[in-house]
DNA sequence: CAGCTGGATGGGAGCGCTCCCAAACTTGAT
DNA sequence: ATCAAGTTTGGGAGCGCTCCCATCCAGCTG
């Protein structure tokens, strides 16, 4: 029976329809009211807004999905691994800026941790099947298949990061090299004459970067490319610990150091201390990341600061624009970053 | 006209009806073989799953919420001031626990950070508008309407943390009074005399338990309740330096401390370095939280670890079974705290 | 062999909304 | 007053699924 098509929601909430009711006016205005279309009458509107407050109506999410194929929900997918592992504050710091910049919209933030690769490949068809309007991508690493296949299925994505220096994807990163000249050119600023440099993983674009920072900051200086004065760790706190020893018996005449992470500083900062070297006295110790740990360690470390929550923030208006107007102005965003000065150096 | 009912979904994606026609039966066969409902035979079901893996079927989300009037969703609410200072990996492991828990279910986890009150407040309206199937709450605070809100709407929940200690809403919390006798045991047993102590701000009830712990180990070790070695702070790493000084002052032949939290120890370090104390040597140091600050200290910093990601866990497997089971067997948990033990003891 | 029982099956109805077309009403020019 | 052109409005159809009832079919019983 037909009927039915009058009496409250299920679950006793007012539905669209009782708001048309009260309101005198029909299904469709109801709807045109909600979505903001112009092609309503101020009375109407303002009749119908009425009958919204006083029924405390809210539209039903899933009947509006369906009905207008679309979810206004947006995943945020992580792998697993790097929640783990991300530089501390980091993951919460992404979530933060993205839900700061949906708040003011009806979109939900979906979260997905994909344990396997293979977790991260079927979540593709999981965002085609479940209908996600848009994917924030974090972390995304060389081999990764799920930006090209977000890309095949016509799905807005965006990702946090670059893979290269000429990532085609859609992508919000931060300026790396330019961190690191900001570091070195400090360090350089202040004295120091032998800056070496322990380097991340030179497969990961970022730690290319900070690399190339460093050489260009010296170069602009004047100072010639040194080898011996590079050291290739993996931003772990055992890789500079080993590579701050290596440096020093190769090059004891070192006065300062820029580490491509807070936790490989750490390290380098116990191998000082070993060798009886003070910070910043005899060397200066820069990191990157401005993590907790920089800013208590001892000397508290100086260190490059990532717009992280900006980069959230970024992520989310340039899905959005994808979404809703087809195709970003910004594909590519490089947000600055910025070096806080503490005691290491 | 009612023909339409064939095609493929609106998206080109495979629809229930798709995967009936293809496997020579009806809409609620497959719609039963799907929801794992034992009254379909052991043929007509293989016949589905074969069509459904041919098709590569994916039910659509909305249109089952829709009709069953469930989300298959659960809403994860954080205030956003706690994602900020949350001990640096509270807030992921948390997410990882829940993710991980939720994996091998169908739900999904919807993120929510409440920046006022206020929105906390509109949020159950919003959770019960949008249905979402259940609400996990991290850190409440006393007067934080949501918790029963979200009862009285019948909503499940369940929390992290307690509020008191006769806590009625459901909720995972971890054991803050053994972590402190734990950590003050441990001091006892290396030969220390003179245990003082730094809390946390003690309206908050996770700090009046660590002081409970504290008191009950030196009790138990038969010390008689000295308030002069009691220091109120309030977590941050200030009130832990301040704390220091005021302690050495009131009583110098303290020779170890219980922190209530690690950052609070990082400033009584700080502290017991400009008095000239060293440590382990004439002051033994434990903290609370295992967190990065505590690893990177100089000694490293024995700390009470608490079960972040297990309570993750433990707090969706409850969320859950309050779902699908009306009442969840363990309303109230209480996890286990570990001592870890480094340099500072 | 009719009559019954119980499990398997098909499909109508309906979830609450948006889309869109046709109807109703305006407005302004003739 | 009349008509064309534009604006506002109502409501049918349909989104893809679950629920549930009527139907069908075996297997038994007497």
């Amino acid at each position: 029976m037909a009927v039915g098509r009058r009496g409250l929601g299920r679950d006793g909430r007012p539905t669209l329809e009782q708001v048309a009711a009260r309101a005198g006016v029909g299904r469709g205005t109801v709807s045109r009211v909600i979505n903001g279309s112009p092609r309503v009458s101020d009375r109407t509107r303002a009749a119908v807004e009425a009958a919204i407050a006083d029924l405390g109506y809210v539209p039903h999410r899933a009947a509006r999905a369906l009905a207008a194929n679309r979810t206004d929900a947006i995943a945020l997918v992580v792998p697993e691994p790097e929640a783990r592992l991300f530089a501390e504050p980091y993951f919460s710091a992404i979530i933060r800026g993205v839900s700061a910049e949906l708040a003011d919209t009806d979109y939900q933030l979906l979260l997905t941790l994909s344990r396997t690769p293979k977790e991260r490949q079927r979540f593709a068809q999981y965002a085609a099947g479940n209908r996600v309007d848009g994917v924030l991508l974090v972390s995304v690493h060389g081999e990764d298949p799920l930006p090209e296949l977000l890309g095949q299925l016509g799905i807005p994505a965006v990702m946090n990061g670059r893979r290269s220096a000429d990532e085609p994807f859609p992508h919000v990163d931060c300026d790396n090299v330019a961190g690191a000249q900001l570091a070195v050119e400090h360090l350089l600023g202040r004295g120091r004459r032998v800056v070496a440099t322990i380097t991340g993983p030179l497969d990961m674009y970022a730690a290319w970067c900070r690399l190339a920072g460093y050489r260009e900051a010296l170069e602009a200086a004047g100072h010639e490319d040194d080898d011996s004065l590079v050291w290739r760790g993996d931003f772990t706190e055992e890789s500079g610990y080993h590579g701050m020893r290596e440096l020093l018996e190769r090059r004891p005449d070192i006065d300062a150091v820029f580490c491509a992470s807070d936790l490989m500083a750490a390290g380098a900062r116990r191998a000082l201390r070993e060798a009886g070297r003070t910070v910043p006295g005899d060397v200066a110790l820069v990191g990157f990341d401005d993590s907790a740990i920089a800013r208590h360690m001892d000397p508290p470390l100086t260190s490059v600061r990532q717009p992280i929550e900006g980069m959230g923030r970024a992520m989310a208006r340039a899905l959005l624009a994808e979404i809703d107007e087809g195709m970003p102005i910004h594909r590519h965003q490089v947000l600055p970053t910025e070096l806080v000065r503490r005691g290491s150096s």
